[in-house]
DNA sequence: ATGAAAATAT
DNA sequence: AATATTTTCA
């Protein structure tokens, strides 16, 4: 382990997708900051595999202008105290999260550090510690359960979990921090963001609002994020082919809100 | 700032 | 009703 140091990084680097990827979901992107003081709303697209077209009659240009949003005045201010999206943890950002306390060695593996070196801009310490308590939780779960028997009661939250290998140190409190992987004195420049909790990106333009239904790409992305008045969460399956991507809802939801999911992406800053 | 528990949202 | 995430506490 010599070079290898130096080569980690990089190779951990090329499991980001690359530009091309990145594009079909931007354009569903949204800012949230966005999405939320504008209380977004959008004609909602109903799960047709559609080789129709998506929406017939529904105002095709959302116009997404001011009138809609304008008129959600339910009586409070809204624009004021942006609360974040939930945020999803897919098996791609949970690699990364359990790649990134690999490399750091569980001695060093806290919140802020694990958040750093995911370097997933967006991404809080909160919830970074959120997760790895609950990964912690996991791994003691798995030790005394995990061997054998046969029985085994998986969690849906386990299967999460169980997407991405589990180093073997996770499981050995030796006192190693990071003997094997032990990581370059200095930090990746993507790790060096550590920017406010805002996220405005270039690339999630607010060119999306008409969400096309055109997403035919697996659109494996790291973070998902949805708002919190939603009646559906939208579920993305990593295998899955198509999936309803942004913004569903329309004028029929006289109360419940805009449903409006926000990916966010690792960001390697170019 | 971190870890754990309580509170919420989905 | 159960679970995933967030928020509050120590």
């Amino acid at each position: 382990m010599r070079e290898e140091d130096s080569n980690w990084f990089a190779k951990w680097e090329e499991e980001l997708p690359s530009p091309e990827e990145l594009i079909p979901i931007s354009q569903s992107l949204i800012t949230p900051d966005l999405a939320i003081a504008f209380d977004l709303r959008s004609p909602n697209h109903r799960s047709n595999g559609n080789s129709g077209q998506p929406l017939p009659q529904t105002t095709p240009s959302q116009a997404n202008s001011s009138a809609e949003f304008a008129a959600d005045s339910a009586g409070d201010e809204p624009a004021r105290t942006l609360k974040r999206p939930r945020l999803v943890w897919t098996p791609q950002l949970h690699k990364r999260f359990v790649d990134a306390v690999a490399h750091l060695g569980i001695k060093n593996a806290v919140p802020k550090t694990i958040m750093q070196l995911m370097s997933v801009d967006g991404l809080t310490r909160e919830n970074v510690a959120s997760h790895l308590q609950k990964y912690r939780l996991y791994l003691k779960r798995m030790q005394s359960g995990g061997g054998g028997g046969g029985g085994g009661n998986v969690g849906e939250s386990d299967h999460l979990f169980a997407s991405s290998p589990v180093p073997a140190h996770f499981l050995h409190p030796i006192g190693r921090q990071s003997s094997d992987h032990f990581m370059p004195s200095f930090v990746p420049i993507a790790a060096l963001q550590q920017q406010p909790p805002q996220f405005l990106h270039r690339q999630i333009s607010a060119a999306n609002f008409t969400s096309p239904t055109s997403n035919g790409k697996a659109m494996d992305q790291s973070l998902f994020l949805a708002r919190q008045n939603q009646q559906q969460p939208v579920l993305i399956r990593p295998s899955s082919l198509h999936l309803h991507s942004q913004v569903a809802n329309n004028a029929e939801d006289l109360e419940s809100g805009a449903k409006t999911v926000l990916t966010l992406f690792p960001s390697r800053h170019d």
